[in-house]
DNA sequence: GTACTAAAGGATAATTATTTTCCTTTAAGA
DNA sequence: TCTTAAAGGAAAATAATTATCCTTTAGTAC
């Protein structure tokens, strides 16, 4: 994935923070504003944490990226990718894609709700595998 | 709905604030720690903000309620019953109950990630009825 | 009813998370 | 290069949440 183009497509200036953002949450998946600042700062010592919220909203304006929120745990950011849920792992905290057109599978359900639908939030949180053995 | 014998069955000592900030709850269907406040004050106008947040932690944990996250909002929370999903208009940031047994509906799908399903949070975000004629 | 005790409430301080301010630096385009 | 609007960085300010500590009260036994 291409961060200079993505970042140019959306008029955004292209800077090695921001692609060293980018590039981080592609790498970890989802990933805590504690955790990626953490992870920057190897990259940038002198990032400033204003510095990061700061793109994190514009990148949150410009759909590059999306929050994925859900209870007991801090938000969570991802690339914006094709449409799927998650699974939450409420022992290890972790979420993992879930491959699934929510979309799809329940538009006639939602249909007649009339309201004009922009986005689903989907978590499923339970147990993963290798939580459930240790 | 009996508050004091849904707080007696959790061990939760049945206090008039607790009483009410169920009561409130209930009215409100999905309300803010903010909004809370605001309304429980004029019922317990001494009533401190660390009680609120204590009762909103012991209520969580007992599972009297739910908390619901989605992007750009203050958590919210509402009395734990039927599952269901939640419609969320982006424009007033109203949450609205939409009775839908997403268990039995994505239990097939779910099924072959190996997770113990604890539970499921679905937001359908976008634009409801009334915001769209505004 | 009275006494006892653990739990809950309230005030306040402390902590954590996020945003704002203000000045410096830099990317992008002429 | 030169210009300038946008972005970065440091620090202060604000907002949200949690912890502390002392007082009050619900629940239980008598």
């Amino acid at each position: 994935m291409n961060y200079e183009i993505l970042l140019k497509e959306h008029a955004l200036k292209v800077t090695p923070q921001r692609v060293g953002i980018l590039s981080l949450m592609d790498k970890a998946g989802h990933i805590s504003v504690e955790d990626l600042y953490t992870k920057i700062s190897r990259q940038f010592p002198s990032i400033s944490l204003a510095t990061l919220y700061k793109n994190i909203h514009s990148m949150l304006k410009n759909d590059l990226i999306k929050e994925v929120k859900a209870a007991n745990m801090k938000s969570k950011y991802e690339l914006n990718k094709a449409p799927h849920a998650h699974l939450l792992c409420e022992e290890c905290g972790e979420f993992k894609d879930f491959p699934l057109d929510i979309n799809s599978l329940l538009e006639n359900a939602v249909k007649q709700s009339h309201y004009k639908m922009h986005e689903s939030s989907i978590i499923f949180s339970g147990i993963c595998p290798a939580c459930q053995k240790s």
